[in-house]
DNA sequence: TGGGCCGGCGCG
DNA sequence: AAAGCGCGCCGGCCCA
């Protein structure tokens, strides 16, 4: 499908293998078109991106079973080949087949269409000015693409996966989550007092500001947005402090401590989900995010405006579903210490995430004598997975780690082939075969400069002050590099699985109606459906865990249990 | 005044 | 409680 600069566009049936089954043709109502073809045959569309396109059709109330996003295809393609962040349009895909110059590509929608905002008057300009797609080059590409991924283990199914969340990203960005502006607003009222006119601080924060002057002295004025200014205080008064985060801040003793804590949390809340936000985000009951599928290296999505993946939990209350309806709450118990057993094959370990819980399964072999502190055997197990899965291991980690290292052979050697694979430079890949980017040029250069302890000439400017995070030395580049890639491996395997629950989870609510699954953050999902199916849709749920774990581990023995919980308000899903 | 970096913190 | 990984977004602040 090539959609036109208006509402047309040209079509063309296409065999399994990428073949044309037929004549292209052109329609001047493109939506209806597909709507019809939908009814008749649900095809699997081929278009050139879901994110562009989708929305347009959801407006008009036509839904789509399956597509094949090419634009997203191309890019795990490239990432893939070692050619992470090339331009990924057709158009440039095209360009690549014929040994064309390669056009870059168009800047993503909400900064072209802030961009373009002074020349065209309305919302629409954004896709006005998107030029119409190519159908003879998208057919060619995607025959090019299916060729490729037929050659790559898994990558079918990253490839339907993607595309299909490409789908469920749209949807959520159009159905949204039921949101209640009158609970948000009352909410913020009790903590921070009632909305403020202009750009004033809310009552109660001007309150805690005041008394925070007043402790560092008479008259005093510190600004409590102002780390630098706070700092500047607490060396005045003879405590001297690294940073002023929280952490820091607890083990200090002065009287501003506890206020500056207190109007810290108020005012991320004011600042990043207040009354503005509210007033943007919100409409009509529903918060609208837009999801950027792919939008994280690992697989994770990522959001463009709204902070959908970072609601605080304070705020949960706010999402309440509509009268007779019910939010079904899922979230996958230890996702990710799941997903490196079933990677790893490792027997004990795999036993030991067949069912419940799987730190206190793996309790037992961290229950030693030369207890390490005060933590409970499944605190140290967890503790050691972390950081196995992490990179961590400074303090008492290092002991766990051998444990780990001891009881469960292979599932520790996974993590750190990849740590090892990263130090070398090397891609490391999630199972279905989405790929790390490369380390920058940067890295390599400090990485191949030698052994910078040995020659102070090669070494980075002197140790960057707390909290810097770019590494000064080879040394340290290389573990970094170690971590991340150490980390690739299971968090993208991880969002590979959640990928894959989506889809199968879509395709089950489609079967059942009405339920809509309204919000997704990594593993857990959020459907909003009439009450008397609350129970089919948790039953859906679990055959969707179920179905991506076969898909991605087949006859593995771990299990992806799910926590499900059907609730009137998300806050009381925990 | 707009752009970009920094410190800090929300989420998994 | 904090430290390893991945993000987005805010206000403060500096610079052009």
């Amino acid at each position: 499908m090539a959609a036109g600069a208006g509402d047309g566009g040209e079509l063309r049936p296409l065999a399994e293998d990428g073949t044309p089954a037929g004549p292209a043709y052109a329609v001047a109502d493109l939506a209806g078109e597909i709507a019809a073809r939908e009814r008749e045959a649900a095809p699997r569309w081929v278009w050139a991106s879901g994110a562009r396109l989708y929305p347009r059709l959801l407006r008009a109330g036509v839904r789509v079973a399956r597509c094949h996003d090419l634009e997203l295809v191309e890019n795990l393609l490239l990432g893939h080949a070692g050619r992470y962040g090339e331009p990924r349009s057709v158009a440039a895909a095209w360009a690549r087949l014929h040994g064309r110059p390669v056009p870059p590509d168009p800047p993503p929608a909400h900064e072209a269409a802030s961009a373009q905002a002074p020349l065209f008057g309305d919302d629409d300009a954004g896709e006005r000015a998107a030029p119409s797609d190519d159908l003879g080059r998208i057919v060619e590409v995607h025959a090019a693409q299916q060729r490729a991924i037929a050659g790559l283990d898994g990558f079918a199914l990253l490839a339907a996966a993607e595309s299909a969340g490409s789908l469920v990203a749209a949807e959520l960005g159009h159905d949204g989550l039921p949101w209640s502006a009158a609970e948000h607003d009352a909410l913020l009222t009790e903590l921070l007092g009632p909305r403020p006119s202009g750009g004033l601080r809310p009552r109660r924060l001007q309150e805690l500001a005041d008394r925070i002057g007043a402790a560092f002295g008479p008259r005093t004025h510190v600004n409590p947005d102002s780390p630098a200014q706070i700092l500047k205080a607490f060396a005045a008064a003879g405590l001297p402090i690294p940073s002023t985060r929280a952490h820091v801040l607890k083990r200090v003793d002065h009287p501003a401590v506890p206020l500056l804590l207190e109007y810290k949390e108020l005012a991320r809340l004011h600042a990043a989900h207040g009354w503005a936000w509210l007033d943007t985000w919100v409409r009509d009951g529903r918060f609208r995010p837009e999801y950027v599928v792919g939008g994280v290296v690992s697989g994770r999505w990522a959001t463009n405006g709204g902070g959908a993946l970072q609601i605080p939990r304070v705020l949960r209350r706010a999402v309440v579903a509509d009268p007779g309806w019910c939010l079904v709450v899922a979230d996958a118990a230890q996702l990710e210490p799941r997903v490196l057993a079933a990677l790893a094959g490792d027997r004990a370990f795999a036993d030991a995430a067949a069912h419940g819980d799987l730190y206190e399964a793996l309790s037992d072999a961290f229950r030693s004598d030369e207890a390490t502190g005060g933590l409970s055997a499944r605190a140290k197990a967890k503790l050691a997975l972390l950081s196995a899965m992490y990179g961590g291991g400074t303090g008492e980690a290092v002991q766990l780690l051998g444990v780990l290292k001891s009881r469960f052979p292979d599932a520790f050697e996974y993590v750190e082939a990849a740590a090892r694979a990263g130090e070398r430079g090397r891609l490391v890949r999630s199972l279905l075969g989405r790929t790390c980017p490369p380390p920058s040029a940067g890295w390599r250069e400090l990485t191949l400069a030698g052994d910078d302890e040995r020659d102070p000439g090669q070494a980075a400017p002197a140790a960057p002050p707390d909290g810097a995070r770019r590494p000064a030395t080879a040394a340290q580049a290389l573990r970094s590099r170690g971590r991340f890639t150490r980390n690739f491996v299971v968090q993208a395997t991880a969002a590979d699985w959640a990928l894959a629950l989506l889809g199968s989870l879509r395709r089950r609510l489609t079967a059942l109606g009405p339920p809509r699954l309204v919000f997704f953050q990594h593993d857990e999902v959020i459907v909003h459906a009439p009450a008397e199916l609350a129970e089919a849709v948790s039953e859906a749920v679990r055959a969707s865990a179920e179905e991506a774990r076969r898909l991605l581990f087949g006859a593995t023995p771990v299990a992806f249990p799910m926590e499900i919980a059907v609730v009137d308000r998300y806050a009381d899903a925990k």
